[in-house]
DNA sequence: CGAGTCTTTGAGGGGAGTCAATTCGTGTGG
DNA sequence: CCACACGAATTGACTCCCCTCAAAGACTCG
């Protein structure tokens, strides 16, 4: 296993560490996020594998800038995408000492990779490590079970859901750029590619959001989106 | 906040406090579970709440006999039975501080609940303790994962999933016996009562299953129900 | 034995999946 | 810079599975 030592280098990404609004948003003050900084930067390629279903789960991840899917493949061979990590978002935390599901690159990406033994040294003396790290924890519990909720609605109300999820995570507002094709989309949110396609459509027609690009979504009525996901 | 000690007492159920399947095939022998005998012995009426959505989480419970049911409400309103717990299952850990959940009894149930800080307090000098601990978390995300995979399936593969799920936990493989009724199997599943109904029907057709009463199920060709799961 | 609840069964409708064709967008090479 | 090619995304027609609504039947408890 490669030693990676904690260090804290920081590249020309990192402006945005801080600035980021986190998926919960239980998170209080931006400064009490001591792992943050730790770890090393690692560049990813579009597509790549960062940690497989199966493998030791020895580190704890951060995107910095680009975007990551989970990927949980069931022993009866059906795909799902577990969720998407944006810049700020944790991932990689597993319960056990092996990773439950894949982690893949959606574009090219830059995470920081940090070695779980090396926060597993300072949760004795270092409080706030443990809190934070309990609270990644709680965020990832948190995303399994919206998703357990999401899987009994609609698809307008997942669709919904989907949009304003990432309209909060998103820095400007208004305007949401999604990093990842309809196919990840539809394999996050149980439907098919036509589903997706067909019910952005059905929103845009009410006048609740305009498709800009093919991954830029502008949100026109964020409260009916709001109301849509009730 | 009542103070619940722990104590060795055993009742007359305890006999099957070793002997029962766990949710988790993971678990190796079944000497190695020092928290099964942990906390206090507490009777529930049927129907009656264990603990509610938002409440402190300062206890672990361990079913004796009867079983449970934990339920999610949505911020929507949203019903959601999230899973059973038959005898020998451990429930209401959370990560948080707060449950997330509500759990009732579904007939009259015997429990044991341990207090979270007993078990803490051992973590430190007891490894097997922590161990377990480690285990019970598992079980629960595991418990999780399934849910939001099989939400993905036909109301047969729904049905065949709980069918097996339930028959791995029976003591008697081939005859089932259901706590619940089908309004929880169906809130559980996804689905409306009167296709937990039909389905069950379909399978018992089909000569996979045979109803003996409304709570009382004969497998007849347990592998055909495997591959349904796939 | 009867009241009430739980369960089953039926008919009908709607939402999402499937299959298939077209359009759009992106990247490549001339 | 444009033409082309390939994959991604959209759109349409059709089907099927499950939900909804409604009624009848079965079990349980007083």
């Amino acid at each position: 296993m490669p030693a990676l030592i904690a260090d804290e280098r920081c590249s020309v990404h990192c402006f945005d560490d801080c600035s980021l609004p986190s998926s919960s948003k239980s998170r209080k003050s931006a400064g009490d996020e001591p792992i943050a900084h730790m770890g090393k930067i690692v560049q990813y390629k579009r597509g790549a594998e960062i940690f497989g279903q199966g493998q030791p789960a020895l580190y704890l991840y951060r995107v910095l800038t680009g975007a990551v899917r989970t990927v949980w493949i069931s022993n009866g061979g059906r795909r799902q995408i577990r969720d998407f990590y944006l810049p700020g978002d944790y991932f990689g935390l597993e319960m056990g000492s092996a990773h439950s599901l894949s982690a893949y690159a959606i574009g090219d990406t830059q995470i920081r990779v940090i070695n779980v033994h090396t926060i597993a040294k300072l949760t004795g003396r270092r409080k706030d490590v443990t809190h934070q790290l309990l609270q990644v924890k709680d965020d990832e519990l948190v995303r399994l079970q919206d998703q357990t909720l999401l899987l009994n609605k609609t698809a307008e109300e997942r669709i919904a859901w989907f949009l304003v999820r990432m309209t909060a995570r998103s820095e400007t507002q208004k305007f949401i750029t999604l990093p990842m094709p309809r196919k990840d989309v539809a394999e996050h949110l149980g439907l098919t590619i036509e589903t997706v396609s067909r019910t952005m459509r059905q929103l845009e027609s009410a006048g609740l959001i305009k498709s800009l690009s093919r991954r830029r979504i502008q949100v026109l009525n964020d409260e009916a989106l709001r109301k849509l996901v009730s």
